[in-house]
RNA sequence: AGGCCCGUAGCUCAGUUGGUUAGAGCGCUACGUUGACAUCGUAGAGGUCAGCGGUUCGAGUCCGCUCGGGCCUACCA
């Protein structure tokens, strides 16, 4: 191996006083890359460690990374790095989506503005066009995912519309339509008329609008008249109400409840459409809400997918008024042929209340399906389109998460998973666009329609080569559904990668795609693998600012991931959008906050340089037995066990994907512990003050292990200062250390550093010292002023080791003396961390202030020694809580009275 | 209309199967700088866990209702 050295410089050298992201973070991103330190091994027959798999959710090829993608990118690389340092042949497989919409769209837009159109170009010219943008996009989000440090294997980068998954979609869809589940017809779709194209039930989303509610009266023919155009004047009115006045135009039937006692006597007769004198049945269906408007109901087949279903049922024929373009057709006459639906409606309404037919209006609020791409309320058509049967991919979806072979986090998912797909439709997946998967099909002269996997095939089947192909490409969607299999090589069933990853192992992706993706990707890929694509669905919530609010560019509070990069570093912000992902809730990026955690790299940073600095001559031991070996002190074994108590937490977390516990535990530790105390403990023995063993060593040995348990969330610093850590030369002992922390082994806690008893006494320890700052602060004490510990009562063992670890309490405290035994009457008394502690101190008379402190404190450890006399008097208590807890009540209630007795000596003291 | 989630310190949020003293970060107050870090340290203040009722020896945690906020799905022409 020819590896080429590490960028950082050599250990021990010195280290900048300032902390700056940017001065590394690039350095080692680069590095990263040029030693293709996270290129993942095939291994199809499992010979060698575990396989571990992650898919990115593709980001839209011509997009720009917003914060959800850095949520989401950071947890999957934090799930990567953590898998890959436990040994596992980790892969986090990156690409792009082609987003057929949205990039054509944006294509579009942009000719536009150079006064050129889809149109003007062609089709082939124009795919030839987004093609270019595609190149010069997919950098970009290569870029800036590396610049936030992602771990992805580059080398199996791919991309919708490759070769290889455009492959895999043709498969599908072959296999699909062979199977049945495919299938061509003239249905009611949502139509987008700004796009012209249909769209999934999934892409309209419905507003509320506030709307007018028309009533219309429709003139009812005479009973027995029979002729087509007769006059129907002068007679009976049925009066329906609507709230898309333009769409009577295409009216064909009025309806009625069959149970509707005012209406059943119309079976059999006709109305008459106004302005157009059309003749229209009388219909009887279930459908009609008797209680709604006057329980009449216009019946438009074309153009209102109740009303399609109304006319089906009654073999009602169809109108079509409204035309793909959203503009009025011929058949809806010519007073309104070519106008816009909208300006039609105002027409029509003007013309009926001229004619007498408008009986009334009122403000009506209802919801409006809206093209969630384009904006503009969609228009439900009777379009020839491609569908898929999905309902009994559905089942086999529903019944993956039902049995557990599917994890969804949050689990309260579940329940709106089951609902989605118990109550699946058929998905429309035809899309007149041009960008995008071409529908494999293709039609002879005769209007035959040949489904094959290409030209070739279909003129073989076809028996001419006559054909020309179906225009319209497939939902974007269709192809991301099978992102699980096609990305590792499928339909090649022994594809190296498919044999090597499939099934994956989590899928981390926002909620808001999880009909639109994750449904379709386990219906999909159950329906080609048989086995499902992944075990574990991460979902995250949505990034929010500081306030809560929606992050929106009209809002303008919209946060650029790369600024931030800029600013706080890319470990903080991977840190603090880590620890702000907890399940079910979403994320307030709050500024403040992760300039709080760019602080903590400034401490770790400054921890470090510490370390370095003072421990000259020590290296980082090889193991936790040989640093075991060495005969440790107190403070040494606590901050061991300490960091193993982390670590255990810090895997245990990682292990059910709340990185929040899993970061919080982190900080906690480093800052909190090691840092807060540990150092502190460790100054005087570094400087030879209180010499211990090995204290440099330990220091050493608990900040390696600490960088390695924070790479996964700061990879760029950790890699930074674990380069600069001081080793054994390589072959003086065991295996040389790896190139990269990235490729360092991840703690797990299980090293045998436990120390609880240890533990225990620190904990009285730090308890002591606490007490012993409180009251020089309490008392205005300079830190200079004298001052001794009695330990008057306690567990013995904990007495002896408080008074064991003397030089602590004098190094952090200032507490000159600490002895067991009965302190001087005058003394200021506390229990704290178990023990009777008295301090001998020369100082002014308790102040007022101090003296009201201890009567409120006093006066609360009063009530709670009530309440917990209180409990235990109570005989039910007695009875039926766990021994334990029993327990647990006594001796608090014993601390309490201890701690009592020692505020009422101080209390009573000048 | 149905389903889901949330309401805890000034702010943003933790709080694992009900169990003794409800936590963190930021903010706030006071004090502190002879070399790890002022992107810091020490000590503090601050909460009737939205409200009401219930289950229980015991409720922030479980159940019901009310109020407030958010999301999803379906839909009323």
């Amino acid at each position: 191996m020819n590896a080429l050295p590490a960028p950082a410089p050599a250990a021990g050298a010195g280290m900048d006083k300032r902390f700056d992201p940017a001065s590394y973070e690039g350095k080692w991103q680069a590095w990263w890359d040029e030693q293709d330190l996270y290129h993942c091994p095939a291994d199809p027959e499992g010979e060698g460690p575990a396989p571990y798999c992650i898919l990115i959710p593709p980001p839209n090829v011509t997009g720009k990374l917003h914060m959800g993608h850095a949520l989401q990118s950071t947890l999957q690389d934090l799930v990567t790095r953590w898998r890959r340092m436990r040994g596992d042949n980790a892969l986090w497989l990156p690409g792009t989506d082609h987003a057929g919409i949205a990039t054509q769209l944006m294509v579009e837009r942009h000719l536009e503005e150079r006064g050129s159109s889809r149109l003007e170009l062609g089709r082939e010219k124009f795919v030839e066009r987004v093609w270019e943008w595609k190149r010069e996009y997919r950098a970009n989000i290569r870029g800036q995912l590396q610049r936030l440090g992602a771990s992805c294997d580059w080398s199996r980068e791919r991309f919708t519309l490759d070769d290889g998954l455009a492959r895999a979609v043709r498969t599908a869809f072959v296999s699909l339509h062979r199977e049945g589940l495919i299938y061509r017809g003239e249905h009611m779709v949502n139509w987008s008329p700004v796009l012209r194209t249909a769209v999934s039930d999934l892409e309209v989303e419905s507003r509320e609008v506030e709307g007018t509610l028309y009533r219309l009266a429709y003139p009812l023919e005479r009973e027995g008249e029979e002729e087509e155009g007769g006059a129907a004047d002068g007679g009976e009115e049925l009066v329906v109400a609507t709230t898309r006045p333009e769409t009577m135009l295409g009216d064909t039937a009025v309806a009625y409840h069959p149970d509707d006692e005012r209406y059943r006597r119309l079976a059999g007769r006709f109305a008459r459409l106004p302005i157009l004198g059309r003749r229209l049945r009388l219909v009887a269906d279930e459908h009609v809400d008797p209680e709604f408007g006057t329980g009449l109901v216009k019946v438009t087949p074309f153009h209102d997918p109740n009303d399609y279903e109304i006319g089906r049922r009654h073999d009602l024929p169809g109108v079509r008024a409204i035309g793909l373009d959203g503009r009025m057709t011929a058949e809806a006459g010519p007073d309104f042929e070519g106008l816009d639906r909208f300006e039609a409606r105002r027409r029509v309404v003007e013309r009926l209340e001229a004619e007498g037919r408008l009986v009334g209006s009122e403000r009506h609020v209802h919801s409006v399906g809206h093209s969630q791409r384009s904006g503009e309320p969609v228009e439900p058509m009777l379009s020839p389109q491609w569908f898929a049967d999905v309902s009994g991919m559905a089942k086999e979806a529903l019944a993956a998460v039902e049995d557990g072979r599917i994890e969804l986090i949050p689990s309260s998912w579940n329940k709106t998973w089951e609902h989605w797909l118990a109550n699946i439709r058929p998905w429309v997946i035809s899309r007149q666009l041009w960008w995008g998967h071409r529908i494999p099909a293709w039609y002879d002269p005769d209007g035959g329609c040949h489904v094959a996997m290409n030209r070739e095939q279909a003129e073989r089947l076809a028996g001419t080569a006559e054909l020309t192909r179906d225009p319209d490409v497939l939902d974007t969607w269709f192809s991301s559904g099978l992102w699980p299999i096609s990305t590792l090589g499928w339909p090649d069933e022994e594809a190296a990668d498919l044999r090597t990853w499939y099934p994956t192992d989590v899928l981390i992706t926002g909620s808001d795609i999880i009909f639109f993706w994750v449904a379709r990707m386990v219906m999909l890929s159950q329906h080609f693998r048989g086995e499902v694509p992944f075990r574990t669905v991460h979902l995250t919530g949505l990034v929010r600012d500081a306030d809560g609010e929606k992050m929106s560019k009209t809002k303008g509070n919209t946060l650029d991931p790369l600024e931030l990069v800029e600013e706080y570093g890319a470990d903080a912000i991977r840190f603090t959008l880590a620890v702000l992902d907890v399940p079910g809730r979403n994320i307030p990026v709050d500024l403040e906050r992760m300039a709080g955690y760019r602080a903590f790299g400034n401490k770790i940073w400054n921890a470090v340089r510490f370390a370095l600095a003072r421990t000259e001559g020590a290296i980082v031991p090889a193991s936790a037995e040989e640093l075991l070996g060495g005969d440790l002190a107190a403070p040494e074994r606590w901050i061991l066990s300490r960091l193993e108590a982390t670590a255990a937490a810090v895997d245990g977390a990682l292990e059910e994907f709340r990185f929040d516990r899993a970061c919080n535990s982190l900080y906690r530790f480093f800052w909190h512990e090691l840092c807060d105390w540990y150092i502190e403990f460790a100054k005087p023995a570094l400087s030879g003050r209180a010499a211990r063993p090995r204290t440099a060593e330990t220091l050493l040995f608990a900040i390696d292990s600490s960088l390695r348990l924070l790479h996964p969330a700061m990879p760029h610093l950790t890699e930074e200062l674990w380069q600069r850590l001081p080793r054994a030369e390589a072959g003086e002992s065991g295996e040389p250390a790896p190139r990269s922390i990235s490729l360092a082994d991840y703690p797990l806690g299980d090293g045998g550093l436990a120390a609880p008893d240890v533990e225990r006494g620190m904990d009285a320890v730090v308890a002591a010292v606490q007490a012993a700052r409180s009251l020089r602060r309490e008392r205005n004490l300079p830190a200079a002023a004298g001052m001794s510990l009695f330990v008057e009562d306690g567990e013995a063992e904990i007495v002896a080791f408080v008074v064991e670890q003397a030089p602590l309490l004098a190094a952090v405290a200032g507490v000159g003396k600490v002895a067991a035994g009965r302190g001087p009457d005058e003394a200021v008394r506390d229990r704290s961390g178990g023990l009777n502690l008295a301090f001998e101190v020369e100082a002014p008379a308790m102040s007022e202030a101090e003296k009201a402190r201890l009567a409120k404190d006093l006066r609360k450890i009063e009530a709670e020694i009530a309440g917990a006399r209180g409990r235990l008097s109570n005989p039910g208590f007695l009875e039926k809580a766990p021994p334990h807890v029993v327990e647990g009540n006594r001796a608090r209630l014993a601390e309490l009275e201890e701690r009592r007795a020692a505020m009422i000596e101080t209390l009573g003291n000048p």
